[in-house]
DNA sequence: CTGTTAGCGCATTCAA
DNA sequence: TTGAATGCGCTAACAG
């Protein structure tokens, strides 16, 4: 636990020639760099950060707000943050907010107290219960929906939903059932558009029975698939919101004596690891989650640099991955 | 970004007064007291946890060390440190070291540099190649295997794998495939010796053809099925040491014609949230995740405290699930 | 190129 | 019960 004094003392040189062999080693000599680190070495020196951050009044920790951190997606999307905010100094510091806004509150409280320099937020906004943006604090959106009123970087639900459901639609399915996100959550109301618009430009009349309300969860899949078994007129097709419900879907299908794709088409979203192991694999679309990831860190770090951005939404492109859970109608 | 004298000033007290206000307001007479909330409530003033830390010496952050955060397992027991970190005033650093050691003493640096106060290693310990122990840095390892040097709180994995390969001899199997994780993986050759004990107290000799090494992940549990499926005589069932790797390898067989269980029985460990959703349901060991997080962080907190454990290793008891994926040996 | 010095925001002694 | 003063470890401004 040794301090920059202690170093200044063995190498026989002032504490400000210690520092700066540190941070502007070039504005140092030679001889005088070489006895720095041999004094470090000498009595194992380590600065103390906490001291460091204190004085330059940074805390080079970002706070991820993330509404469930055992879904995968998101995993995929923190990786990409962490590796960003590593390779520039920063440290992560995750809140999974599990949808309550008392954590949220109780995470962006780490900005305010000085704890993190900025905010991620990977929750959907919803205006009238979010704390973001929130005036002084650095913050972007990924992986939003429309209608985020800060810098955000996200996908184009619609289009891609609308692709996703018009393949089936290419396909001859004319019945295609729908499993959402909770009703109210921005990406269920996003994806339920791209859904309706495909519908309504192959002429085919949207019926709100084939409509089942989940929450991207495996159970509530498991629990759609098991409402439109039920059905006499059982959907062709089925648009789950995300590859876990589609998971659980196929699964529930199959329990009720209908094979996917043989007797139901499925396609997922999110495409993530998982979904080329079940059976049968998923198509799905494939959200490019690193990218997004690596982009909001980046632009965050903009934001913390006192950088003005010139766009507030960033818009990546999003990627059909056929797989083998969908076959054309048959009759 | 008012600071304590502004409070102090626009109360009209001593800056100690704020500090004794917030940290031991017993101390402080009721008027002060008011005076200093009405300041602090006018000026909006927010303590700077980050000079209060540095005061202190202490950061209020744990870091975590883990070797994947897209495992489902790790989640579960990260949550659980999570949850009990914050309570008890605490953040998490997480660290995903990717079984690098250089990642590895990157994150450990962050305690030796006062940005965190210990660490909590969530990789099985392995005594070549481990940087922990380390003098003066409190750890504990948790999730482990056998023969870690430190405090660590984990699951007898001998124990556990014995019980589920028994369960596979109970119901008449005697030729029993093994998908493995690396060799040198502690916790593969842990479940490994418990696979071999079943088998000897059964009378059944070890074959090593028998074995199939992969490393956790659903595509090498991918390729350890379609390993099986090519024997002349294939394993009436297959112990595989994680769910990824059964759900892998249930998609391989049935690739090949095989189904499970009516061909080849599975068995998994851990038990992740989707073992119910596959098809068949996986039977499998329940590893007590969120109870080794939480435990494995109290001791940290005790440690950290400066107290001494009476314990080196807090051996959690698994659990046997019972569910689709095994099938009585039919001759 | 180097050293001296001030001060970041706070908790904590020590007197009063 | 309160206030004045000190210093945690470091960086940066300034003078030499």
């Amino acid at each position: 636990m040794s301090n920059i004094r202690a170093v200044a003392k063995k190498a026989g040189v002032s504490i400000a020639t210690v520092s700066r062999a540190f941070t502007n080693p070039e504005k140092v000599s030679k001889p005088s760099l070489k006895k720095v680190m041999d004094a470090v070495e000498a009595v194992g020196y380590r600065p103390n950060m906490m001291a460091r951050n204190f004085r330059s009044a940074k805390a080079y920790a970002v706070v991820v707000l993330v509404p469930d951190f055992a879904n995968l997606f998101f995993t995929k999307v923190i990786r990409a943050i962490q590796e960003t905010a590593i390779k520039n100094g920063y440290n992560i510091l995750l809140g999974e907010t599990r949808d309550s806004m008392e954590r949220e509150a109780e995470y962006i409280k780490l900005v305010e107290t000085r704890q993190a320099d900025g905010v991620i937020q990977l929750s959907p906004h919803t205006p009238d219960r979010d704390l973001l943006p929130h005036p002084h604090i650095h913050a972007v959106a990924a992986c939003g929906a429309t209608g985020t009123p800060y810098t955000s970087v996200r996908m184009d639900h619609v289009a891609a939903s609308f692709a996703i459901v018009n393949y089936l639609v290419s396909m001859g399915h004319k019945r295609i059932g729908c499993i959402t996100g909770l009703e109210k959550n921005p990406h269920s109301i996003d994806r339920l558009e791209g859904y309706k618009t495909a519908l309504a430009q192959a002429g085919i009349e949207f019926d709100p029975e084939l409509l089942f309300e989940g929450d991207f969860t495996m159970s509530s899949g498991h629990a759609g698939g098991d409402y439109f078994a039920q059905f006499d007129n059982i959907p062709s097709a089925i648009f789950c919101m995300n590859d876990e419900m589609a998971a659980g879907a196929i699964k529930a299908l199959r329990e009720n004596n209908l094979n996917v794709p043989q007797d139901v088409s499925i396609v997922g979203f999110d495409d993530l690891a998982f979904a080329t192991y079940t059976d049968p694999a998923i198509t799905t679309i494939r959200q490019p989650a690193e990218e997004m990831g690596k982009k909001a860190m980046q632009l965050l770090l903009q934001l913390m640099d006192g950088k003005e951005l010139n766009q507030q939404e960033y818009i990546l492109k999003h990627e059909f991955v056929l797989r083998e859970s969908v076959q054309p109608y048959k009759g």
